[in-house]
DNA sequence: AGCATATAGTTCGGCTCAAGAACAAATCCC
DNA sequence: GGGATTTGTTCTTGAGCCGAACTATATGCT
């Protein structure tokens, strides 16, 4: 139960009823594809005269359209309803620092076009890159309407002011990128961290998690950054800053962190920590040079290959993951948490140690599933085509 | 933004609208009072005409009355309108391991009746002894309505099934309370943890977090609790199990927690750490005897009285409760940590240290404010209020 | 006193929307 | 062809918000 924001609430009027069951009926359609009206009056419990108006607007929206007939053993044939997919396209884009996606998707979230290109060392030239390519796009795909640009970057966006409050790894300094890209695009833009991102994409896209109120994204590549979806909806905390569980500290006289304080969870579980550890590991050889240009994509290999050293800086970090996981299950019992980066790549070989880990330390009572996104999927990127469709699927808010 | 849970969703029917706004009708009266109908309809931004019907309608259901007529320099006078607090009675319960409080409070919150009564030691009796005192005070007082009885209790409720997840300090077998209270006087029972419920206290009747959407509530006694309030709601988790950071490990070679684990925080910041580091202090005295009944509360006062010993026992549980409330920040970025118990009467020797250590060790951007909770004010009792106030005086969810 | 002005609150017609019943359409089986 | 069955549409009714007109009540100026 939510407490109603006096100073931020929405009012209803005559329209409210008609807004959230239009929603519940574009929400239905999406699940249940392909489905006729009168299946959407049993899965709603709306009068079958009220779906019938409502898929009538949607329809004449365009979100909607109708399909095939289809066939029972009795009485008329239902026409089969449809997702309108190709209704508009949302354009993605997730910023990395050294390589950018960019993907055109349609309504169902698939991938129409897809492109990565270097990013650029400053914001500038970023902007007018990124919306060259963007206007030649909506030239070349002139049919659909234009929902909006969704930007994943490596940082935390503040949701009200929607700039961005700190992004290291990038190195850009403070800049209103929304503002810049929509200017340039004409399209409206959402900014979104990038572990809140995956986050999104898992709960939205992700098939095996039903029902999934709570869900945990955490990605781990140099650093580790935790997304949160909780009572069913993303949590930014303050000026979207939550979600740096990466560095809490998990040994007070651990080494230094490049935040400042010791012994954070992402010094002892991001990929660097896998690096540390196999230098560690390797010994007087890292002398021998080779080392330096040691990169974790190689220690995954090493460790195909069987090099003892590399399967025992994986089973460290894995014992590191399953720390983390155990703060976070303690700490917030989701359903689900997933993580996201290479290391799923070794999910095989390192799972099961986290997942151990993770229960062994965590409340006896939960039942957290602890499970590897498929890298294949690229959650980034379709965690932030997730931000933009959530304004037309996500549930209205009222009072 | 929510997405819509399609397996337990809510349709708007023709009422919705209605339900809707005199639920914000009734929030702003009761934030606003005495507020007049003139009032309410800029605050909401509703017309003249809906506001008149509204509050009719909620006047004639005894939710509203009228008061006095107020003053204005110019046109007729307003009539004000007042929440009706004495509409209907709620009784609060808190079991703790040793005492048990019963509140009757009003609709605003405020305590009619309130006692004391010692915890019995198994559920059977619990129940008897309440109810039967739950009866007589309502023949006490015939005159109002009763909303219902709100539990708040040492473990974990599972939101869904309203049992106890676990209660491992009130050592009460696993029992449908629930319904046994519910059966044996009628009213309608919630039960929650009491750290949730305190969390609640804040959000609800704390009157300096205006506007605070993410507020965290720390309960220190013999071990530590969290309840958490995110995006506006309190956040339960699988089963109701979140919460639980007082078993997150800061130290993994620390020492035995009762969960099983080591260096959980509880270990080092609860009332028990104090002990702990008291009796670590006084060394070889501890053996003269006096110490083994030594408490938190002889701490506290030995340290007013210049005990070195009882000041630094403090002041390291004070530096480790600053450790966990960086966890928080650094995780959840909330607004507000209100820290709640025994401790709080020394917040003015051990406050600053805990503040300094959270913010040196969480993200630099965080602007967190944390505090100690008015420990008079009895916040598991009247978090509890506040849980079933919550029916309604909460957002309504649709979709 | 009389009138203009200002503010509070009520009443009523018009519009949106869901419910529910009646009806039309389409299909199968006998 | 007729009855049974299911899908989908149409129409009336009632709930509820909007907006305008109207009533009630106050002040201040002439």
């Amino acid at each position: 139960m939510r407490k109603i924001d006096l100073n931020n609430f929405q009012v209803a009027t005559s329209e409210t009823a008609r807004d959230i069951n239009s929603r519940i009926m574009l929400n239905l359609v999406r699940k249940h594809q392909p489905v006729s009206r009168a299946d959407l009056m049993r899965y709603s419990g709306l009068q079958r005269s009220t779906v019938s108006v409502i898929t009538e607007q949607l329809i004449a929206e365009r979100w909607l359209k109708e399909g095939e007939v289809g066939n029972l053993p009795r009485g008329r044939k239902p026409t089969f309803l449809h997702l309108n997919e190709d209704r508009a396209g949302i354009f993605g884009i997730n910023i990395q620092p050294c390589s950018t996606n960019l993907v055109l998707a349609n309504l169902a979230g698939h991938f129409l076009v897809e492109e990565t290109l270097p990013t650029p060392d400053d914001p500038d030239r970023f902007v007018t890159t990124i919306a060259k390519r963007i206007r030649e796009l909506m030239k070349k795909h002139p049919r659909i309407a234009y929902e909006g640009i969704g930007v994943s970057l490596p940082g935390r966006v503040d949701p009200s002011s929607q700039r961005f409050v700190f992004a290291p790894n990038l190195g850009w300094r403070e800049t209103n990128l929304k503002a810049r890209l929509q200017d340039a695009t004409g399209l409206t833009v959402e900014m979104e961290n990038a572990a809140n991102a995956c986050a999104l994409s898992e709960f939205w896209f992700g098939s095996h998690h039903e029902g999934v109120k709570n869900l945990i994204a955490v990605t781990v590549s140099e650093g580790i950054g935790v997304g949160m979806i909780l009572n069913g909806q993303l949590v930014s905390g303050t000026s979207g800053l939550a979600g740096e569980f990466g560095h809490v500290s998990l040994n007070e006289v651990g080494p230094k962190c490049r935040c400042g304080n010791q012994g954070c969870w992402e010094v002892y579980a991001s990929n660097s920590a896998a690096l540390r550890y196999y230098a560690e590991a390797a010994g007087d050889k890292a002398n021998n040079g080779g080392l330096a240009e040691m990169t974790f994509q190689k220690i995954l290999e090493h460790a195909d290959q069987g090099d003892a050293h590399a399967v025992q800086a994986l089973s460290r970090m894995a014992n590191y993951l399953g720390r983390g996981a155990a703060m976070l299950i303690n700490g917030l019992a989701p359903e689900v948490i997933v993580f996201i980066g290479d290391v799923t790549r070794a999910w095989q070989r390192i799972g099961a140690t986290a997942v151990e880990i993770a229960h062994q330390r965590s409340s006896t009572h939960a039942t957290t599933k602890i499970v590897a996104s498929d890298s294949a999927a690229q959650p980034r990127v379709r965690g932030i085509i997730a931000l933009v469709l959530q304004r037309h699927f996500g549930a209205p808010t009222f009072a």
